[in-house]
DNA sequence: TTTGACGACATTTTT
DNA sequence: TGTCGTCAAA
């Protein structure tokens, strides 16, 4: 028992209370940078230290599997070892573990296949298709959303036809009972059914309810702000045997309600778990006072939320930097110079994060820094295992594994070409409908009835293959099972073929991914789990090891923290976003305030602010941006604002909206480079050199070094660009742009 | 029937 | 930037 109170002692009161308050239900209000994620490992260690409860009565649930990893290896950590049994992971892992074992109960046998929206849409297309819906107007993702939002709130199919008020369009109605009948048919499952038929499991079967009732003695949940009603409903069943229930959550970071998470719900908590003990977890460890001081003056400006005071005891700090630029380039540029100074202290790229609203507009700074030779890593942002080739490349090991896999198979029949088009396709399913067999027994059926073509026999060699995969699966190791598969398929040589024929450097990546794909492999004992696991997880797993820069949107970068954080495209219209306030009004504005809360949290020592005037999407006409209303939020005293020809410390954010854009109109690129290099000391001389010099410093014969590529030699230059003869690649045209000379 | 080329188009956040 | 739909050619 001492060795517990010694491992307890690093906590303050408040985190104590939350730790060993293990007699009831608790929610643990918690604001940003309080110890969250400490108290939660805390309070698994004190339970289980104290043998209160043994590993597997412990039902850990988060939102992220970052969040699910992190607390996995803190608690083990704590005991120097893994813990057998324990139950942690998202909702999704633990609905799916759940629904593998009692599949047959919903219909569903246990080898289902879980899909992801792009197989999701491409159902729901199919449908219109054959309901003749028209989907010119309404498009897919239109009744898609429709669908999320029914499962956010936990209506069946059932549930929408039984309403008596008929609120939902007919479509909308047929498309979601067809569209559920097809997912039993084929035997699948989507990320909202995992939690609702989890939920009807456990309603219609009490003794499996209680079997997991009886089971988990505790129960934890992180980020209880993002739960949906869903999801609560899936809590409650479980809670109701134990009562034992501990929430923490910050309502001020809430950011997930296009996902159907609701403040309301942490709002209910005390309702919905019969407890009135709420424990708030004020002082913040992360921050400098500034930092504070600037996100709770921020965040005061919503009104819907409980309510914290955030105090620390650290340093003073920096004040925060605002910046305005004139377009991306020069703010990717800016950054870059700022970066370049810490290095010069010594700080490590790993505590340097650039958080955006959006993901896309990591593009500005890539090329900058990699033009400038800067690490940089993207999380999150482009997931690895939605990548089309990888992709294309599941599907393949899908179909192989489960010869019933009709959506995988249905996405690669033609890929490469087969001169199998729509219409044949078209047959086959026909044909699968009609006899009620898999999509793979209906291409032989219609392989039976055809005439000869080339495309008969392609396809006919396709299911002898497929057919040679499945029977090796059992006896040949996956990794080279895998290798095989995408060699004998053709799909290898055709990526291969499209980047000789382009030269391009996205079809390298491809074939890079392809081979991290494969290499990936590694990690799992069979086929099998491997393709659990990626349908679940969609996150890079990038090793934090290597020095690099983050870039990340701020919705990734929840539960993360930095030395250093950049925070890039503060307009008007981009954040807060505009297509959010018009689709929620002052809810959707609250929303994007929060995100802006969020951003600045992740934050230790430093925040520096940045917004561009041109509009971001470059093909667009010369929109001009205001910068984002939160800036003016902001307390001025803990601000450095930087020059720029728009926003200077006197106008206010009415004033700027006086701004006429015409002004702005008659500008040319170039002299807009000009007045803000003139008017904007922060660009290093240098930094408008050093694109000069690179595309100018190379010779014939040079040495140079890619990125992907590797080193090779320069035969040609043609203006922007140089054939390069690689060492390993062969012969390729390449930008100068990303490329670097190589001295020896 | 399938394929390739071409232009139009839209671009929030994710388990 | 990259995906989608349309159209003409094979």
């Amino acid at each position: 028992m001492i060795n517990i109170e010694k491992n307890l002692g690093f906590l303050n009161n408040q985190q104590l209370l939350a730790v060993k308050k293990t007699k009831q239900s608790c929610l643990v209000l918690a604001g940003a940078g309080s110890g969250k994620t400490r108290v939660l490992t805390m309070r698994i260690y004190y339970i289980l230290a104290s043998k209160l409860a043994l590993p597997n009565q412990i039902l850990s649930v988060t939102f992220t599997n970052k969040a699910a990893n992190e607390m996995r290896s803190r608690v083990g950590d704590m005991f120097n070892r893994s813990l057998e049994g324990w139950w942690v992971g998202t909702f999704h892992s633990i609905c799916a573990k759940i629904l593998r074992s009692y599949a047959q109960e919903v219909g569903l046998k246990n080898d289902f296949v879980i899909i992801d929206k792009e197989d999701q849409i491409k159902l729901i297309k199919n449908i219109c298709e054959i309901e003749k819906i028209n989907t010119s107007e309404k498009n897919p993702n239109y009744f898609l959303s429709f669908i999320d939002r029914f499962k956010n709130e936990s209506l069946t199919a059932n549930d929408i036809n039984n309403m008596k008020e008929k609120k939902y369009e007919k479509n909308v109605i047929k498309i979601y009972n067809i569209y559920e009948k097809e997912l039993l048919r084929l035997n699948c499952c989507d990320f909202g059914n995992l939690i609702l038929h989890c939920i009807s499991i456990f309603r219609n079967n009490k003794n499996i309810l209680k079997r997991y009732q009886n089971q988990f003695k505790y129960i934890l949940v992180d980020e209880y702000q993002d739960i949906n009603f869903a999801q609560q409903k899936w809590l409650k069943y479980l809670y109701e045997g134990h009562k034992n229930i501990c929430c923490v959550g910050d309502d001020d970071q809430s950011i997930y309600s296009w996902r159907g998470a609701e403040v309301k719900n942490i709002l209910n908590f005390e309702k919905f778990f019969y407890t009135n003990t709420i424990i708030r977890l004020e002082q913040n460890y992360r921050s400098t006072k500034k930092i504070l001081n600037c996100a709770s003056h921020l965040i005061s400006h919503n009104k819907g939320r409980y309510g914290k005071k955030l105090w620390s005891e650290g340093n003073i700090g920096d004040k925060i930097e605002v910046k305005g630029h004139w377009e991306t380039k020069e703010e990717a540029q800016s950054i870059s110079s700022q970066i370049e100074l810490l290095i010069k202290d010594n700080i490590s790229l790993n505590e340097i994060a650039i958080l955006m609203r959006i993901a896309a507009h990591t593009r500005a700074l890539e090329e900058r820094f990699l033009n400038i030779g800067l690490p940089y890593r993207i999380v999150g942002g482009l997931r690895f295992y939605e990548r089309k080739e990888i992709k294309d490349a599941i599907a393949y090991l899908r179909i192989s594994n489960n010869l019933s896999d009709d959506l995988a198979l249905a996405r690669i029949i033609n890929v490469p070409r087969r001169g199998i088009g729509q219409i044949t396709i078209k047959k086959i399913s026909l044909i699968s409908r009609e006899k009620q067999i898999s999509m793979f027994d209906a291409t032989r059926e219609y392989l039976r009835s055809a005439k000869n073509s080339k495309g008969k026999i392609e396809i006919n060699d396709l299911i002898s293959k497929i057919l040679k995969w499945n029977k090796l699966k059992d006896d040949m190791n996956h990794i080279e099972l895998s290798e095989l598969i995408l060699e004998d398929s053709g799909y290898m040589k055709l990526v291969r073929n499209e980047n000789n024929q382009q030269n391009n450097i996205n079809n390298f990546d491809k074939l890079d991914n392809l081979y991290e794909f494969i290499n990936s492999l590694k990690e799992f004992q069979n086929l099998g789990s491997f393709l659990e696991h990626i349908s679940l997880v969609s996150e890079n797993e990038n090793s934090s090891k290597d020095n690099k820069i983050n870039l990340m949107t701020i919705h990734s970068a929840k539960g993360l923290e930095f030395d250093h954080v950049f925070l890039i495209g503060w307009e008007e219209g981009v954040f807060p976003s505009k297509r959010s306030i018009e689709e929620r009004g002052k809810e959707g504005l609250e929303e994007e305030r929060r995100l802006a809360y969020v951003a600045i949290t992740r934050a230790r020592k430093t925040v520096s602010i940045s917004f561009v005037n041109q509009n971001r999407y470059s093909y667009a006409s010369h929109d001009f941006n205001r910068p984002s209303r939160f800036i003016n939020e902001l307390p001025k005293e803990d601000l450095e604002i930087f020059n720029s020809e728009v926003y200077n410390q006197e106008s206010s954010f009415e004033e700027l909206n006086q701004i006429e854009e015409q002004d702005f109109d008659n500008i040319t690129p170039g002299k807009k480079r000009l007045i803000s290099y003139n008017n904007n000391k922060v660009f290093d001389e240098w930094d408008f050199n050093q694109d000069f010099e690179n595309t100018n410093l190379f010779n014939e014969g040079d040495k140079v070094l890619h990125k992907k590529f590797g080193n090779g030699n320069i035969l040609k230059i043609e203006g922007e660009t140089a054939q390069v003869q690689f060492d390993k690649f062969g012969t390729k045209m390449i930008f100068l742009r990303y490329i670097n000379k190589k001295f020896d």
